[in-house]
DNA sequence: GAGTTTGAAACT
DNA sequence: CAGTTTCAAACTC
């Protein structure tokens, strides 16, 4: 990454030195003079310009994205790397030259693998102009990078880079400490080739980068990756292949070359850098790339093929548990896979919002990671794409993304426990409830969702909205349109998508939630002091509210009745009965019960809690940290098993997200993110959930700051006000819904 | 399957 | 911000 400037520098540098003046003062100064350092990359924070917003639509990602991967065959350019602005090294020469620089107030990583004898070589940079536009006016900066070129006729498979800010509070890292490493590796046997390309193939997942400042969209993913299980030091060095390092040791030595190498694992190990199970930050990234709508790279080699979903934040769900023997399976399988990556979900991420940082759920970072391997691919999103196959076409991802929730993986996740996005645990919900319900006319739709398709899927039957409007279920689920549906003069399709994309701006910068998630779900109702939450008895809620005047929340025509959540108070309905909690926050009615009063007094809203519990069926799931659907992915499972489940199609737009973490899930920062998804993604995906999703945000809270009435939700300039470090009092939170995107503006 | 009802979304 | 219109899902027959 030299850069021409830099060249200019260090050579004036050198003449400075050379100067009498410098040497008179050298002479009288006791510091030894060293040679000038060329810094070769130096990634401040301060430099990195602020990201452009993520639901860029994928071409311009696309192209952006072109600039950080590099994957070169030419293997006597020099590759350089220096995180703490040092240059490091460069180095043709036969021999392994490890190094690992840790600066703390450098973000940047480059990593390069100089196969000489390999044509391959991979460069991977993190340069601070990773951006993702969303074009939202505020977004903060997410750092999304994700090169997947290839031009190397060697198996370049994937390449992500993660920044990683480290967050103190998490451990992953050393604290306060980012971790760049650079690693430059020559092989010296050809014979190895293969083996290199495969370490090169796996290494992405091992890098890491921090960056201060912007790269915090990424930290939770990061951090996520780092829970405790698997680690990335091992991996790494794992990857390398053990007789070429053994046959290194032979020849050099004494060096000092394998010390340094050494060296770099034990620090991988210290630092706990785990959890990157290869693919895992690509997946990452692929979904961070995916714009709703955009195209994603199901994985490198496929990249190149749209998908169908919209991955709008593409936080995907994830597992949510990302317990660490899931990490390890995941990475395990891994590595016994290492083709598995083709079949990818990339999901999520959007919505982020949405769907877009979404990273899926970070979920879908998560679920990535345990899914790249195994080659299935998560449900995660709507948007997740089975389809390696180049040749699916639009309505392949799309059934892809149906079937996602009906893959094996998933039903061997949820066997182990594991939770999936929402939209996973809502599909099983889905699932019984179309058992029950095979009468319904529905009929075939839904009887087609179930058959195959695990329900995510949204059919729409829109005639005069051209599916550009929320009034289309698929478009307010992020996802295009497909075959299945009845619709007419659609535009929410693939081919139109700059035409989707820019209607869904629209429809954002008049309301930044209007893709994400309706219901906001938490996985415990605990009350915070002070907090509306306590007057919300449901661990879930309506975000906005329904306003129902006829059908007294018991059909559901009822956003809240449909999403399986009780009325709030942020609920402008008249006569409400609903079965799920009453917006006063009476007791929930037994299933067909009758609610005992209609508004009941506020103080006594409390005591329903207990009761809403019930309606939570996936408080197991919500143990996972995981996934946070996004928006598109959101699919359409009622949060609990309805009662009225006949017929029951997955609601339109609800996702929620249970505890399950979605990606921006863990936030110890509280800070809301709807407003400012960027802040979501940094957020840890574990335990940190944005408060608008959190259970305790109630809407009141944040979101309908408003006037109660108000429909249209304004975007919450306010940061939730809730101390960064705010307790969180073990609350799980679930976020259900990501925002669909982040915000696109930089957090300074 | 057609028609009606309903309430969210969009518009004014 | 409130009122009205548009829209498509939910529902009914």
């Amino acid at each position: 990454m030299d850069t021409p400037e830099k060249t200019l520098t260090s050579s004036s540098l050198s003449k400075f030195e050379d100067s009498p003046v410098f040497n008179y003062i050298n002479s009288l100064s006791p510091i030894k003079p060293v040679k000038s350092v060329h810094v070769t990359q130096t990634f401040n924070p301060l430099s990195f310009a602020s990201l452009p917003s993520i639901f860029t639509s994928p071409h311009v990602s696309s192209h952006k994205e072109s600039r950080f991967l590099k994957c070169s065959t030419d293997p006597s350019k020099p590759e350089l790397s220096s995180a703490d602005g040092t240059k490091v090294s460069t180095n043709e020469e036969a021999g392994v030259n490890v190094q690992e620089i840790f600066d703390p107030g450098v973000s940047l990583g480059e990593v390069s693998f100089q196969l000489p004898n390999q044509q391959s070589r991979i460069a991977i940079e993190l340069p601070q102009t990773l951006k993702y536009d969303c074009g939202s006016p505020n977004c903060d900066p997410t750092p999304c990078v994700i090169e997947t070129n290839c031009v190397s006729e060697s198996t370049c498979t994937s390449l992500a880079i993660v920044p990683f800010v480290q967050d103190a509070s998490q451990k992953g890292f050393s604290d306060g400490v980012e971790v760049a490493a650079t690693f430059q590796i020559e092989q010296k046997r050809e014979t190895t080739g293969s083996e290199w390309e495969c370490l090169i193939s796996d290494t992405p997942d091992l890098l890491i980068f921090n960056s201060p400042n912007g790269s915090e969209a990424f930290r939770g993913v990061i951090q996520k990756s780092l829970e405790p299980g698997t680690r990335c030091g091992p991996t790494l060095i794992s990857q390398f292949p053990q007789d070429d390092i053994n046959e290194y040791k032979d020849q050099n030595e004494g060096t000092g070359e394998l010390d340094e190498i050494n060296h770099v694992n034990e620090i991988f190990k210290d630092n706990n850098v785990t959890n990157f199970v290869p693919g895992s930050l690509t997946d990452y990234i692929d979904t961070r790339m995916s714009a709703p709508y955009s195209m994603k790279p199901s994985s490198i080699l496929h990249h190149g093929f749209r998908r169908r979903c919209l991955d709008f934040e593409m936080l995907a769900s994830r597992k949510k548990s990302l317990d660490g023997s899931s990490n390890t399976n995941s990475s395990v399988e891994n590595k016994s896979e290492p083709g598995g990556d083709s079949s990818r979900c990339i999901v999520p991420g959007i919505g982020l919002h949405l769907n877009a940082l979404a990273i899926a759920s970070r979920d879908n970072t998560n679920t990535k990671f345990e899914t790249l391997l195994s080659g299935t691919q998560k449900p995660i999103l709507p948007c997740s794409t089975t389809s390696n196959s180049p040749t699916a076409g639009q309505e392949t991802a799309h059934e892809s993304l149906l079937a996602s929730g009906s893959t094996e993986r998933e039903t061997d996740d949820v066997k182990n426990g594991v939770q999936l996005a929402e939209d996973a645990s809502q599909a099983s919900t889905n699932f019984v409830n179309e058992e029950f319900n095979q009468n319904s006319p529905k009929k075939k739709r839904r009887r087609f969702e179930r058959a195959g398709e695990s329900e995510a899927c949204k059919r729409c039957n829109c005639k005069k909205s051209k599916c550009l409007k929320l009034y289309c279920e698929c478009f307010a689920a992020g996802v295009y349109c497909i075959e299945p549906c009845s619709c007419q003069d659609c535009f929410n399709k693939p081919i139109h998508e700059d035409t989707v994309l820019a209607t869904r701006k629209q429809i954002e910068s008049r309301n930044p939630l209007a893709f994400a998630p309706k219901v906001i779900r938490t996985s415990d109702p605990i009350p915070e002091v002070g907090d509306d939450s306590i007057t919300t008895p449901a661990s879930a809620r309506h975000k906005r509210g329904c306003n129902c005047k006829k059908s007294n929340c018991l059909k559901k025509y009822c956003e809240c009745f449909q999403g399986g959540v009780g009325c709030s108070i942020n609920c402008r309905c008249e006569g409400c009965k609903n079965a799920f909690g009453l917006k006063n926050g009476s007791p929930i009615v037994e299933a067909g019960g009758e609610p005992e009063g209609e508004e009941t007094d506020p103080s006594d809203m409390n005591a329903t809690n207990t009761n809403f519990e019930k309606t939570d069926i996936l408080n197991t799931e919500e143990q996972n940290p995981a996934a946070l659907p996004t928006t598109p992915v959101q699919l359409c499972r009622p949060l609990v098993q309805l009662p009225f489940s006949s017929k029951s199609k997955p609601p339109r737009s609800f996702i929620t997200i249970g505890s399950s973490s979605g990606l921006y899930t863990g936030n110890k920062y509280g800070k809301p993110n709807i407003i400012r998804p960027q802040r979501i993604i940094e957020k840890r995906f574990q335990d940190e959930t944005p408060e608008i999703l959190r259970g305790n945000f109630s809407p009141e809270n944040g979101i309908k700051t408003l006037s109660p009435n108000s429909k249209r939700i304004s975007p919450p300039q306010c940061e939730f006000g809730s101390t960064p470090g705010g307790a969180r009092s073990g609350r799980k939170l679930i976020l259900q819904s990501i925002p669909s995107f982040p915000s696109l503006t930089p957090k300074h």
